[in-house]
DNA sequence: TAGATTGTTAATCGATTAACAATC
DNA sequence: TAGATTGTTAATCGATTAACAATC
């Protein structure tokens, strides 16, 4: 089961253009937030019904709760022509996002810790979906090591460096104990991992260059009870 | 960031000081940004040494990676009140963002569904720690229901709605699959629940004055993918 | 044509950063 | 006092929304 890296999502078969390259027009510095809007676009459209060929921004913009202007912003942003009186192609949508974004390109992974919530990352179905591949697991439990979750085995932390410079995966997945992130972390980096998506409650202090998407699970909890107060 | 669904039109913008002047320069609601910012000081610093009692906007600003005059602003929409030359009392950067986020403050909870990503959350630490209690979790698998996970039986999703009409939580974190999120939210709904978490990767319609922060994993892999494109 | 939607510029709104006197 | 930091105003920067001609 071994997967090649450009994955296609289960989207149906489309065109692939050759140029992986952004063009010239495209910024090269995009915010978050827009990235995050593009995203969510990109995982809501996947999974309308593909007989829906058409999709107008006023449309999309009730779905996200976002201004219809800001919709065709984004689109032309990652070059999507619409029609007027008509809207755009949902599919030309989706591979314009997935260009932009790089989504399925090269999105090898590990994880480290796999404990409740690493268990699930695993098993997440939608991360096959937008191309990222799990390719190794590690966790320090002896009673955990050797045995399998959704299909792979977990190895020993101990093996993780060299594992990752055979391998060579960019992305790792922190899904450990905060007592261990930071160290844990830092090895990661020396093995050559890329980007660390940080599912740890905790600030890692690493080498600039190394991206950082810290998903502190507790942090929409404030949101919540703030607006759970009385008016 | 940001594809929150902050549906609380209906409340209108919270007054911040109860004080009866009404200066023109307070800011008339909390957005989003400030609210995740507060949470995440607290988070961060509630995990310090207690031997640690004064920190200063520099540090704190360098720990975030957020500039030292944003740190101040914060601190003081919350009302903590610094000393030149020294900083900010810890416990009352604490007391103050605890009080005015309202954590702790009658926080009960369901969790509805309880695969792997459910029993990950009604086992996270920092939930009861920051003031979210756990009160029932709902399943609809039978081989599910009657176990226990974390020391809470899993009851059926038919006894959800009388549940929380005679317990009154006023949250409930959805982890259940995207093809009964909608169903079991709106009944949630109609059981009195205020706020919902979501977990599952799907948008929820839901009336206006029900809060809804939506935790969509996987939108986080799209800011990873873009930033491990070639330059 | 009539109506809806795109594409884009201008206006507004909010968030971030710079600057600096006051304070300890 | 000397140095560091707070508290706050002004300036800048970026994101969102309004407006509207062009298009189908």
């Amino acid at each position: 089961m071994k997967q090649k890296t450009t994955s296609r999502t289960s989207n149906g078969p489309r065109k692939l253009h050759s140029t992986g390259s952004r063009s010239r027009k495209m910024p090269r510095h995009v915010t978050h937030t827009v990235l995050e809007r593009l995203m969510h676009y990109y995982v809501c459209l996947s999974k309308y019904d593909p007989n829906i060929e058409w999709i107008s921004s006023p449309h999309l913009a009730s779905q996200f709760r976002v201004d219809d202007t800001q919709v065709r912003k984004d689109l032309a942003l990652v070059g999507v022509k619409g029609r007027p009186n008509t809207g755009f192609r949902r599919e030309q949508i989706l591979d314009s996002i997935r260009r932009f974004l790089g989504l399925g390109r090269n999105l090898d992974a590990v994880i480290v810790g796999v404990g409740r919530l690493g268990s699930a990352l695993v098993a997440y179905r939608d991360f096959r979906e937008l191309g990222l591949n799990i390719v190794g697991l590690f966790d320090n439990d002896p009673r955990k090591i050797g045995t399998a979750v959704s299909g792979h085995t977990i190895l020993p932390t101990a093996r993780m460096k060299s594992f990752i410079r055979r391998r060579k995966p960019r992305i790792a997945i922190l899904a450990c104990p905060v007592f261990v992130a930071q160290i844990l972390a830092y090895e990661l980096v020396e093995a050559g991992i890329c980007a660390i998506w940080n599912f740890s409650p905790t600030t890692l202090q690493l080498p600039d260059g190394v991206f950082v998407r810290n998903e502190h699970i507790s942090i929409g909890l404030g949101e919540i009870a703030y607006h759970l107060l009385p008016s």
